[in-house]
DNA sequence: GTCTATATCAAGATAGAC
DNA sequence: GTCTATCTTGATATAGAC
């Protein structure tokens, strides 16, 4: 275990906060819309001593991205480590319970979305990469496992469950929901997780927890 | 009836022509990341001559989303006017299908994320408003009907499966699944029905056709 | 490693001739 | 209304002093 100097401290809560502020920023307005003048004012510091942490824009975001998937996969392996083990589709629910949560605290930065010069610089990003294969593999097995006992649909591919799972983690809908003001946070997470997991037509559970 | 020009139908026509442009640029690439340089370039003409036409990009943009809008609406009266009449959830299912295939003729705008300037731009704008608010009452009627069979869940309040409904129809979800190039356009729009209307679990229609 | 000041460039919008 | 050429701004990134 190496000796982690003072001053090193210091460095690594300053990095810390800088993440904290652009992971805040990309849900706020997404990657295009926050600039990094912003960054450096929410932080506190000049843009230029961004820079000597980060290299670029694209690195700044993606430190964010990696941080946030090291969350879910802390989440994620904290589930496979329950006494009694929750089932599969329970455990599945309750990471996009998980999602729902981030994303009401403000913390989801929207994903990617379609051509983002972002995207191409995540998909270049093996520390991204590697947590994002780490995430799907645990997910595919419960997924398999869902299926193999019929609680989730066997009739889809996993993919679309695994790619769906995603998806909902940054769905507008929750914001539109919040931004109306009229409901209570339980409220719509036990909603969003009805219409996820039961669908709309929501023949499912008719009454339960996750 | 006012007579058209010639001159007129031809100006009429380049204006079609813009407007498809941009609206499979914003589908491709998303308002921020789309130029009018490129919009020009695919046009075919210079970027001040655009200018003639639309006074901003927020103007093209917002040209784009209204006819969209209203070729949703056509569809939607369409399907009122059918005999025998359609269920009102089957109704819903329809509009739902519709949305996918618009997206996978890449012709369906992502959605004004968050806080994109051109979200204020849209509403700010009467047209555009309008046209949403006609959809949304036509819609909202339907999955009332539909909560009182029983075919859509009572328990969610009617808000979350109109939003939903318009979610789905800029889901990344379907791109992803196009982009990997495994499964049929069919396919596709068959599990993403499935996912909408029945849920991940899918307790609901073993079988069938939207 | 922090700062102020600046280079550089991409993109929205416009001038002015035809 | 179309064009070429240009203005202007805002944002990424860097220079260079301390």
């Amino acid at each position: 275990m190496a000796k982690v100097s003072f001053k090193q401290q210091v460095l690594l809560a300053r990095e810390h906060a800088i993440v904290s502020s652009v992971n805040r920023l990309l849900a706020e307005k997404g990657y295009d819309l926050m600039t990094v003048d912003e960054v450096a004012a929410d932080v506190g510091i000049a843009k230029a001593s961004l820079y000597k942490h980060f290299s670029s824009k694209e690195a700044l975001a993606a430190a964010a991205m990696i941080r946030l998937l090291d969350q879910a996969l802390e989440f994620v392996r904290g589930l496979a480590g329950l006494q009694p083990e929750p089932s599969p589709i329970d455990r599945l629910r309750r990471v996009a319970r998980w999602t729902f949560e981030v994303q009401l605290a403000g913390e989801m930065p929207s994903l990617p979305a379609q051509n983002s010069s972002l995207r191409a610089a995540l998909a270049a990003n093996p520390a991204y990469l590697d947590r994002l294969m780490s995430l799907s593999e645990v997910l595919g097995e419960w997924i398999t496992l869902a299926q193999a006992d019929g609680s989730v649909n066997p009739r889809l591919v996993p993919e679309v469950v695994l790619y769906t799972l995603f998806a909902r983690a940054c769905d507008p809908v929750l914001n539109l929901l919040k931004a109306g003001g009229r409901y209570s946070d339980d409220d719509i997470i036990e909603m969003l997780l009805a219409t996820c997991f039961d669908g709309l037509a929501g023949r499912g559970r008719e009454a339960g927890q996750a």
